[in-house]
DNA sequence: GTAATAAGTTAGAGCAATCTAACAATATAG
DNA sequence: CTATATTGTTAGATTGCTCTAACTTATTAC
């Protein structure tokens, strides 16, 4: 069994691999708020535990045991997201810190529970997908709005990051999940875009908030 | 704020006192199955902390402090008990493990958006009474079955020390909160009763159950 | 290709929560 | 009322997770 520590250092491994493609102490340290000795000595642990390999001065990687270890955790957190939303009436940008400590709770029966009540989702309330039972996720192909091209029409399909700010930034712009939008154009100097909704209403989005968007494309004008 | 070791003991403390009057060391010792010296040096450390009045060689007593931060403990684990039965569709033996893990959860709004949810429950699955935000509890006077008489006629309103073996026990005996029984005949040599249920049935419980089962008096047979 | 910067490691310390061993106070039994 | 048993405390060690300070390796800039 993993200390509720260990499981954070496992699942900061498993998103930050997912979001850049590997990860190092010093990403790790950052991403955690706890400094760089501390968490080589971590990783030193979690390798006798078999669950990272690690090797001075190279990238982190978890090993195939870590990897599954990891996504359970996602797991519940991305299922207790769902749950709070749907069956207890809270907002998406409040149920990140909830779920952050229930996603610890040992108790196979009370996830499973959760998992039947709301039908066995696929995607949680910010479009990422809930891993199975084995950790195995099935990834969505979406893009980042940042790189869709001027005159798409697309679809938000997810959104990156859960931070509560954001996703009540969203929400004061009647941004949700599904909402369609054309691509009007895209400013050259900040990459920021101007977007029309389907209300018909025209909007300015900065990179920032379009790096953060996943979409799906509906259709775009050939060159 | 305190971590999650303190609010154990402070929950151990409550129920000790609920459960006879005052506790000691020893008590608090043998229910957290943690060794003395543990329980003296915690016992320093939330007595600076002004939630217990710590004199060496004297009963433990909470604080009014910490008497509250107790009963908000137990109010988050008794609202979760009811939560798990009536929203989620656990048996009352499953519920009280889960509890003891969600009971640290911290969230305001995550208690009390169940508290809603559930139309603001007084009694958790057990018939235990569940503490208001305030920390206050209103005390049903009920009485243990083993105090009452021969010719008695009972409701079974709660029970006490909700282990899972014993609620499991009554569930095979059908025994559930708001059954009727009326009781037959008490063996003097071993305190048993012979009872019998609303179905017309007779059985025997031992003492040890007995002592488990508080009860509200419907009416009795004048001496 | 060296100098400067960033990233990573080692060594050593601190705090919270636990333990054991030894000693001290209180309660109980005769 | 003493002897014994129970309960409680003190002292000191251990483990998990964290830190800072000092040093090493790798990367970047010019």
């Amino acid at each position: 069994m993993n200390s509720l520590t260990e499981e954070n250092y496992l699942k900061a491994l498993y998103t930050l691999a997912d979001l850049k493609g590997e990860a190092n102490v010093n990403d790790l340290s950052k991403h955690l708020g706890i400094k760089m000795p501390t968490v080589t000595s971590m990783m030193k642990k979690l390798a006798s535990k078999h669950l990272v390999h690690y090797e001075s001065y190279k990238p982190l990687r978890l090993t195939e045991n870590g990897k599954k270890e990891a996504a359970l955790i996602v797991r519940k957190h991305r299922l207790t997201e769902m749950y709070l939303v749907e069956k207890m009436g809270f907002g998406w940008e409040q149920v990140h810190e909830i779920a952050e400590q229930i996603e610890h709770i040992q108790s196979p029966d009370f996830f499973e529970k959760m998992d039947e009540l709301l039908g066995f989702p696929k995607l949680d309330p910010h479009g990422s997908p809930i891993p199975d039972k084995n950790g195995e996720t099935v990834w969505q192909s979406y893009e980042k709005l940042s790189n869709c091209m001027s005159g798409d029409t697309v679809k938000i399909a997810a959104v990156i990051n859960t931070s509560g700010d954001f996703l009540t930034f969203l929400n004061t712009r009647e941004i949700s999940l599904g909402l369609q939008l054309q691509i009007i154009s895209i400013e050259s100097f900040d990459q920021s875009m101007t977007v029309n909704f389907e209300n018909h209403t025209n909007e300015m989005l900065s990179s920032t908030v379009c790096e953060r968007l996943l979409v799906e494309k509906i259709s775009s004008i050939p060159q």
